[in-house]
DNA sequence: ACCTGAACACCGTTCAAGT
DNA sequence: ACCTGAACACCGTTCAAGT
């Protein structure tokens, strides 16, 4: 059935050619399901059926292809329009970065280790910039304000990222090892450390940034 | 004048036994020197001047190593006695973090990305935890308050780090980059998002987060 | 222009053997 | 108890050769 002389005796090989984003795809995939660190330029080009070389016609290392997936991951954040409430934008921006990282949580973590470094978060960063505007703040100070928000949430998602999918050893677990410790203050507060609510934990954090906000002076900021 | 029988000729070996500690060291030492990604357990074996191998006696595999190392960064933030003021109290700790972790720019990348997940910043939380009490919140609050802090300080300083340490591309590629972006808001702004300045930004956040703690509402947080 | 086999110079980790 | 040689099953990337 199949056409002559395959070049062995194997499965069909792929009928449509090779592309970067079909490669930065299936980078997503793979280390949404295996991590990053399973990730490997031969396993990935066994996931889009071709040879492990043939990757380095479209992409130019294996860095590039994390950066194309960290590029992929903020491009599927999608903000909706601004409304004449910058607060409740604020929350929406907050919690639509979260809701996109527990989607992707692998790939997230990746991504926000990288983001900096990068372009990848523009779309994110304009929709930040429009809201700080609204909220009457000149360009440098939304500027600054974009970045300290960012930072802010990019800390918070990685460190609950992290702990969502690392050694879920338990509360009690936690909570005896912190008993044990020689710091009083620790002690104290070993039962309440051991415990982990994230919701709860970056409803209080987003709730901490808008009170910043709300104080923060207005600058004209009145550039060059 | 070497004792007889050398296992070649090579230069004399180690004379006292091999120890965590001391491979926690050399790691250290490695990665700030070549990087995370060039840290190899046999490159690291050969800095302590033995075999591979040997290393598993000390350790239980590389993540271990990387572990070990996150751990040996947060111990190295020596914290001063708190004050009588919590706001000059929480800019030290800010400072001190920051400082560290320019002290060992790459180390602290690695750090801080491994940080929530281990209980490797438990001093620094400490620290942290009798300077919120003392700025009169109750346990709970405080531990929320901790984390955000951690949380903000994690991300900017990821960011920081990441952007000192990477592709100085000068202010101009970047602006002109963000000058022909087809977000227009991003084009209004693209000079002051080239423009970077490290101290400014981070005492920029400090502010901003001195700011929410301050109209943060006390609460008497009584435990159960 | 794109794909590939073979090769190079590495990896982390296991295991059985040494002292 | 600690160290090690050899080996296993991998890596990323280059290069010359194919179509």
């Amino acid at each position: 059935m199949r056409p002559r002389a395959p070049r062995t005796s194997q499965a069909p090989r792929r009928d449509h050619t090779l592309s970067r984003a079909e490669i930065l795809a299936a980078a997503l995939e793979l280390i949404e399901r295996d991590g990053v660190d399973a990730l490997s330029m031969r396993k990935l080009a066994a996931a889009v059926d071709v040879e492990a070389m043939s990757l380095y016609n479209h992409v130019a290392n294996k860095d590039a292809v994390l950066d194309g997936v960290t590029g992929e991951f903020f491009s599927r954040i999608t903000l909706p329009p601004a409304t004449d409430d910058w607060r409740a934008d604020l929350r929406t921006l907050a919690a639509l970065m979260r809701a996109t990282a527990h989607q992707y949580p692998r790939v997230a973590t990746l991504a926000l280790t990288r983001e900096a470094v990068s372009d990848a978060g523009l779309a994110a960063t304009a929709a930040a910039l429009d809201i700080f505007g609204r909220a009457g703040f000149g360009l440098e100070d939304s500027v600054q304000l974009v970045r300290s928000t960012m930072c802010f949430l990019t800390g918070t998602l990685i460190r609950e990222l992290g702990l969502t999918q690392t050694r879920r050893d338990d509360r009690q677990v936690r909570a005896h090892r912190l008993h044990s410790s020689d710091i009083p203050i620790i002690v104290d507060a070993a039962d309440t450390l051991a415990a982990f609510d994230f919701e709860k934990e970056f409803e209080f954090g987003v709730r901490l940034l808008l009170l910043a906000v709300e104080h923060a002076t207005r600058t004209d900021g009145v550039a060059s």
